[in-house]
RNA sequence: GUGGAUAUAGCGCAGUUGGUUAGCGUGCCAGGUUGUGGCCCUGGAGGCCGUGGGUUCGAGUCCCACUAUUCACCCCA
């Protein structure tokens, strides 16, 4: 017996309607907003994500699924989005189109994690890159597509949190206060965090052990130390999404854990699946595509969990069961009915209607009892008597009627 | 990577202090006279009791290891 990969889910039949269901309302609030899709490989060069995601990075470090090709090329099955992306941008010169380029996409990533609830080694995430504005109504543009898609799907109750972490100069003078204000305390830190004392200061603060917590609570806040514009840019994305009406809460231990992110940053946090509340993470990078190789180009953007929204979705009882089925199901009985089925069934389907007919050989009973199961609107039952007739019976079978219509006109 | 829990039929579960051919529910297949589903009844298929060692006359049951799953930490979607 061969089993699934650790970490890895099949999708069945019985389920696919959910991922229907929320991928349509990807589309379609993407569409709203003017967000066209874009798909590029499920793999690149390694390269690229260490440039893109940052090799100071757990993803980079650890969780990535890397191996040599058979031409000795290290390749590397995405980890994210948006390093990608970021790559289909500069090597097609897309800056050469009109700006914003305003893209999304729905695609399987790949992590070496450990599984537990809401976490796994390949999910799926729509995600979504605006490329080429500075502007903070680009930023807002984006929060409120994250903010309208988990209302249309049904989540409305996840909280956004905000943050900014300034450009690299604000956060160059915010590292160096960060570290002058722990300073004598670093030796009660825990190891990771004296180790981000030197790599990256910024991300102590996310840490979690009691003792770091305590020591960075009064610490200084990253928003004392913008620089005029990016205060200016963070206080204008405030004030657009009041505007919009999307309601939010600033957060200062946020700060994301790709390192490209520069200025804004948010997460929409839900409480009802447990440890892994994140369902969607994201924020402006407005060195991403110089890293890359391209011109200096801004751009914004998120990625959105959908294993994650369908457990939330799940555990709050927000998804309805499906309600597709067969609208005809049609039971012969005789090699000669078998036919005239085939016929119907053809005729039917290519009016665009769907339907059924045995193909296992079984008796009108259990032909009955399997319409039941699939759940088929009704059941058109042929036999002799209905061909000499020229007329075939039709039972709804949710009021369990009959009644008999003439065989050409199921022919049509 | 670190900790805890679990592993018996497709799914959900029983299985006594170790004792014959390992059960129940559900699902699946077929029947319950001539051509009709849901309820009921009957029958059938389906298990190397996660894998490998050990203890014992005898192991689904006790011990050890491994593997897998799962929850939490870390991190993230």
């Amino acid at each position: 017996m061969i089993n699934i990969p650790k970490g890895t889910r099949d999708m069945l039949p019985d389920e696919a309607y959910k991922w229907h269901y929320i991928e349509d309302i990807a589309r379609k609030t993407a569409a709203l907003y003017g967000f066209k899709e874009i798909r590029t490989p499920m793999f690149e060069h390694t390269e690229l994500f260490l440039r893109g995601v940052g090799e100071t990075t757990d993803i980079v470090n650890k969780e990535m699924y890397t191996f040599l090709d058979k031409g000795g090329r290290s390749i590397t099955l995405r980890p994210e989005g948006t390093a990608g992306v970021a790559r289909c941008f500069v090597e097609n010169g897309l800056q050469q189109n009109p700006m914003p380029m305003k893209a999304y996409y729905i695609a399987s990533v790949f992590r070496y994690e450990k599984p537990q609830n809401g976490r796994l080694r390949e999910h799926h995430q729509f995600g979504v890159e605006c490329y080429g504005s500075e502007a903070p109504e680009a930023d807002v543009e984006v929060i409120s597509l994250a903010h309208d898609f988990l209302r249309r799907a049904g989540l409305d109750f996840a909280e956004l949190n905000i943050n900014s972490i300034g450009c690299p100069e604000c956060r160059a003078r915010y590292n160096a206060a960060l570290k002058e204000y722990i300073g004598q305390n670093l030796h009660a830190m825990c190891a990771q965090c004296r180790e981000r004392f030197d790599k990256n200061p910024l991300r102590i603060l996310d840490c979690k052990e009691e003792e770091c917590k305590k020591i960075t609570a009064n610490a200084p806040k990253i928003t004392e130390f913008l620089c005029e514009d990016c205060k200016a840019h963070f206080d204008s994305v405030r004030a657009g999404l009041d505007e919009l009406g999307v309601p939010y809460k600033v957060n200062p231990s946020i700060v994301r854990g790709l390192d490209y992110y520069t200025r804004t940053v948010f997460e929409f946090v839900s409480t009802d699946i447990g440890a892994q509340g994140t369902v969607c993470g994201g924020g402006r990078y407005d060195r991403l595509v110089e890293q890359v190789g391209g011109k200096p180009t801004p751009a914004v953007g998120f990625g959105l969990g959908l294993e994650r929204l369908l457990l939330v979705l799940e555990n709050t009882g927000r998804l309805a069961a499906s309600e597709s089925s067969v609208e005809f199901y049609v039971a012969p009985m005789g090699d000669a009915a078998k036919k005239v089925a085939r016929q119907i069934v053809a005729a039917k389907r290519r009016s665009g209607v769907s339907a059924e007919t045995d193909i296992v050989g079984r008796s009108l009973k259990a032909q009955m009892k399997y319409a039941d199961r699939i759940r088929a609107k009704y059941v058109v039952v042929v036999g002799d008597d209905e061909i000499a007739r020229d007329e075939a019976e039709i039972k709804d079978m949710q009021s369990g009627e009959t009644s008999r219509v003439a065989l050409s006109s199921l022919l049509k």
